[in-house]
DNA sequence: ATTATTTGACCCAG
DNA sequence: CTGGGTCAAATAAT
């Protein structure tokens, strides 16, 4: 509200123009410097960290204008025997397509034994909270490696080694789970053989107020209402950050959310976390740090923009929820006129579909 | 001083 | 029993 939806609709399309030509532009370049030896890395890396900052504020610009007056893409997502479809979303500019994905790569970062999601959950006693996962990738020219930020604070209050994982699991929740009951959290595992890639899973969603400044007394009242477990919500980012993302930026990044147990129906309705906040975060455990790869991360990366987007990005979803609770509830499902969909696959199969697939942001991150 | 991280112990579901 | 997730005391960082 207070914004005017036309007035965005075409800030959103100049923001996104430029964030896509900016991407172009990165992987032109890194496929020249790939060829061209003569390169200085620094040049390299100067280049990367400028086109990776512009791409940052466009994908800022676009997320304080998704989170100011929109709400998140909800997405209606089917659940198809237990093996879910990864679907992959490629958002050039203007236009959102999403298909099939190839191949569930066998790389997920999951390791050989069973995941832990696939629990048939008999009896969900405690929060049957949605969970999601992204995997993110971060940047190969830059070394930033650090916690990065998603505009949340996390503590971390464990870390544990996971069979037949290769590195442990950190195990963070909101700071203000004290305070505020803010019941989020998250975990961070990094994939087995490529270090550079993160798998961060989310689980509940923040109710806390990113406010709280020390001293201040001026404690706004917290008008959510402590959420009682047996509403898990749907995983939906509901807070703004404000903070400024860093500008770390991974090159891929997926988002993967599973249990989804529409058991009943044949239609699990998912809201998405907005892809636009860039949700990298976490932190990578002390004892690994991994080595600047300055060599693998630039071949992974060129790999994938060969795949299929000259530009496009490539996510892959795949959504479940938990327990059958309710799963929907999107708020606005109508929006921008900007956005157009095509689902090859609404009519495949058996598969149902997606009602109301509404990016709001024709271009959710990188 | 306070607040965050580390880490082994502990809990609980399979 | 085992393994994943959490707690909490000790420790580190601010």
């Amino acid at each position: 509200m207070g914004v005017n939806w036309v007035q965005k609709s075409g800030i959103v399309n100049e923001l996104t123009r430029g964030r896509e030509l900016a991407r172009q532009l990165q992987i032109h370049l890194n496929a020249t410097s790939t060829l061209n030896p003569s390169t200085s890395s620094q040049t390299a890396l100067t280049r990367e960290m400028l086109i990776q900052k512009i791409i940052s504020s466009y994908e800022k610009a676009l997320s304080m204008l998704n989170s100011s007056s929109s709400a998140p893409m909800p997405v209606a997502v089917e659940q198809l025997h237990q093996q879910q479809p990864t679907f992959t979303v490629a958002a050039s500019t203007g236009v959102v397509t999403i298909r099939m994905a190839d191949s569930p790569p066998s790389l997920n970062g999951s390791p050989r034994s069973e995941d832990s999601d696939d629990h048939k959950d008999p009896s969900r006693k405690r929060k049957g909270l949605a969970r999601w996962t992204k995997q993110v990738r971060v940047t190969s020219g830059m070394g930033l490696e650090g916690p990065l930020d998603d505009g949340f604070s996390w503590r971390k209050y464990g870390q544990k080694d996971i069979l037949g994982a290769k590195y442990p699991r950190g195990y963070y929740r909101c700071t203000h789970r004290n305070v505020q009951g803010c019941l989020a959290t998250k975990q961070v595992q990094r994939s087995d053989e490529d270090p550079m890639i993160l798998e961060i899973t989310y689980r509940g969603r923040h109710t806390c107020t990113q406010a709280a400044s020390t001293s201040v007394a001026s404690p706004p009242p917290k008008p959510m209402s402590p959420l009682p477990d047996q509403k898990p919500e749907p995983p939906q980012m509901n807070q703004q950050p404000q903070h400024n993302m860093l500008l770390s930026l991974p090159e891929g990044l997926r988002v993967i959310t599973e249990g989804l147990d529409t058991s009943h129906d044949h239609r699990g309705e998912l809201l998405f976390p907005s892809f636009n906040n860039n949700n990298y975060a976490g932190n990578f455990s002390p004892s690994l740090t991994m080595p600047t790869a300055s060599t693998s991360g630039t071949n992974y990366f060129s790999v994938l923009s060969q795949q299929d987007f000259g530009g496009n990005q490539n996510l892959q979803i795949s959504a479940a929820a938990e327990s059958h609770d309710i799963i929907s509830a999107a708020t606005s499902a109508s929006n921008s006129p900007t956005v157009g969909l095509d689902f090859p696959f609404a009519e495949a199969d058996h598969q149902i579909l997606y009602p109301n697939f509404t990016f709001d942001d024709p271009g959710f991150f990188p």
